[in-house]
DNA sequence: CACCGTGTGTGTACACCGTAAACCGCAGGG
DNA sequence: CCCTGCGGTTTACGGTGTACACACACGGTG
């Protein structure tokens, strides 16, 4: 009975499994609450036993990123333009970034994010630009643009209101002390930028603003390459 | 003599030389290398003397980001137009990430950049902003997206290519096993992506082709709005 | 059956971290 | 004069990652 219970109660233990309740501990607590010892302890296992199937902490939280990385869907359903790739590119990103914000701890640090992508999506993606008129250059800047967009407006959205187990600094607006003369001139924009807040929501607008206004940005090189290209060709 | 050394030898101790002693040893060694007990060393002092000028390590590094980032200068010198703000804006970022990347992993944490801006710097911009026909929701997400833009590349950048004292994981490609048949597929864009690599300066070009595509799209923007107060104005 | 290597989990130990509390010397003001 | 308070030191506690030695259970081989 007790040996069935104890069988029973510990999973086979593999790498996939920390990093798994590795990931439900820092959704739950953030990410700074993932220690060995906590993963170790919320598994009924010992500190030392997670060195068996995983090399270091810093690769944990690799495996941890890759891990969450997989349950992204990059690319939308087959028939799209690159336009809605690109958009459903950033959304995608947004909303794993929104659920589990310490990916952006991870990636923040100095780590690899891009090997999170799989190539095949990455081939798909690159020949559609490609076929807009793009050269491999400007298909390098927007593959790279898009997720940039995406990681500096959650990153904002994610310092502007953080997510659970974060304690805030004791009184973060005595780093600058701007003078408070917002009140004084009702008609500076100013107070209005400060009032207005930056919530999740706002952000995401934010982001499709931005991401907006780069597709139209990209859309107007593509279509100067197209022409440069058939004047080239009929000239 | 000796008290003689013992004199000059301290500064006075300011929670500034502190600061600044942060920044130093986080430029030579990595953000991580910034522990109290190192900085208290580095100004020939105990560990818990900081704390008479320092409430917290948290707070340390607010004051950090606010020493670096007081030396941008955020916006060109007088007569300009919105987009050379904006660009000066981009180009002031990424100059500052650049020069100091663990800025990026204070930024990054749950703490506000958004004080670190002056409010008259931010005032002067939103008022081009607003000149150039941008309703204020548009300002405000074109002031957003700038800088989100710098600090997603620059932190791209560096995730791919870190600074000193940062040890990178002991296998990194190892966390997703990419089935490597990029050799099998000469035409394969994704060969031509992973053998050019993200240097600072690949990245400081792309970040110049993102800024360049979210500029033409908010003049699109612009001018659309400008164009339908005209049309209600003569309507 | 005995035996033994190997692979997995445990316990102990070390260095380092942030920081709370007590202490101590010394300058300035009553 | 004393004494109060500020700046610095020392010690200590709980936390972290992880190196190392050990124990136990297992499968293959004699």
């Amino acid at each position: 009975m007790t040996m069935n219970a104890d069988v029973h109660r510990r999973s086979p233990l593999s790498a996939a499994a920390i990093a798994a309740c590795g990931v439900a501990l820092a959704d739950s607590k953030g990410l700074e609450a993932v220690s060995m010892r906590h993963i170790a302890d919320a598994l009924g296992v010992s500190a030392m036993a997670l060195y068996r199937h995983v090399e270091n902490r810093e690769n944990l939280l690799l495996a941890m990123a890759a891990e969450t990385g997989r349950e992204f869907v990059l690319l939308p359903p087959a028939p799209a333009t690159w336009q809605e790739m690109l958009r459903h590119l950033a959304s995608s990103l947004w909303d794993g970034f929104v659920k589990h914000p310490w990916l952006l701890q991870i990636v923040l640090g100095p780590r690899r994010l891009l090997d999170m992508a799989s190539t095949s999506d990455l081939e798909v993606l690159l020949q559609a630009l490609r076929a807009a008129g793009l050269t491999d250059d400007e298909c390098f800047d927007c593959v790279l643009a898009i997720p940039a967009l995406v990681i500096g407006t959650s990153s904002l959205a994610f310092a502007a209101n953080p997510g659970p187990g974060v304690h805030s600094p004791t009184r973060a607006n005595a780093v600058v002390p701007l003078n408070a003369d917002d009140a004084a001139r009702p008609e500076s924009l100013t107070a209005a930028f400060r009032g207005r807040g930056i919530t999740y929501d706002s952000s995401r607008k934010s982001l499709d603003f931005a991401v907006d206004g780069l597709l139209r940005g990209i859309e107007a090189r593509s279509l100067k390459n197209v022409r440069m290209h058939q004047e080239k060709q009929s000239g």
